[in-house]
DNA sequence: TGATTTCGGACTAAAATTGTCCTGTTGCTC
DNA sequence: GAGCAACAGGACAATTTTAGTCCGAAATCA
């Protein structure tokens, strides 16, 4: 009953593009390196994103990743099902269920009900939303701390 | 994401015997038989029941399982988390949390918030209001149907 | 005693998760 | 166009989790 680190890790990528501001790009390779995510895993991840049209990427010297619309506007549930396929807390509730009760399944229901409040969760906050928590957050054990420290040097 | 099989068939087992009315008592056998539930599997499940004192059980001829409480008090919350331990959406909400990201993480907030709202729909469910429930169900769908064809014999 | 039923733990098979790696392909710059 | 920079896509592998099975032991009853 865990978000799989797949989806943990592409909200945390899209949100390091999203801090970066507007329509700034940012390599794959910075992402990962910052947020401390391995690399090709990281890459696997954002195809899935392209593919659902929440980024681009751009190829080539000078290339890399960047949101096609502002963070405002982008959700983690659409983040996270981009990713993961949509969630679902039972089979019955599978796109394509797979149990043969659910017309007279108490529990079905249930977990009908259950899942909602969890997609009502990540449909109501936005990729802007987590960064104007971060800012709200300690600044010294910030996530993006790395970032901070580099930026030092 | 997703409640695992072990949980969902404890709390099927559990319907069958707040179905069966007050403290009757049921077999492993018969449960897992009626409810579609390989009968090993569902045994270990049981196991775990008992110990944290939902079921009793009785060994040796004539045992079985009984509820110790009455279904409007058991909750479903309570029976998923004594089979599969404590829901978390991630690793920051595990008990022993794993992540070191934990203070300034934005995400672990709203990770937070969802399993909350989890927690409270299960938690806010007895086995009492999943039998109500079924009552309004289509009766030739119903779960239960094994259960009313053997009657019928 | 012997039949019945749960208990507890060891064990296994299959599936999902969490990656890696390698071979493109695209685009930039010289 | 050569060469480099970066993503794309798919095959593959390691690890972990899930979903069970199996069996001997202990309890209970007739
Ligand atoms: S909750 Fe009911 S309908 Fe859903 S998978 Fe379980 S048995 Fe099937
Ligand atoms: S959400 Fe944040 S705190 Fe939670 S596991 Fe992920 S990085 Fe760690």
């Amino acid at each position: 009953m865990q978000i799989t680190r797949a989806g943990e890790y592409g909200v945390l990528g899209l949100l390091h593009l999203a801090r970066r501001g507007a329509a700034r790009m940012a390599l794959i390779d910075d992402i990962s390196r910052e947020e401390e995510i391995p690399k090709s895993f990281l890459a696997k991840i954002f195809q899935s994103l392209v593919k659902a049209g929440v980024v681009r990427s751009y190829r080539g010297a000078g290339g890399g990743f960047a949101l096609t619309r502002k963070p405002s506007e982008i959700t983690v549930l659409e983040i996270i099902e981009a990713i993961e396929g949509k969630i679902a807390l039972q089979r019955c509730q599978l796109d394509v269920p797979d149990c043969e009760h659910m017309e007279g399944c108490a529990l079905c229901g249930l977990f009908e009900r259950a899942q909602d409040r969890v997609r009502d969760v990540f449909s109501g906050t936005t990729l802007a939303d987590l960064v104007a928590t971060e800012a709200t957050l300690p600044a010294k054990t910030r996530h993006t701390r790395k970032l901070e420290l580099a930026a030092l040097k």
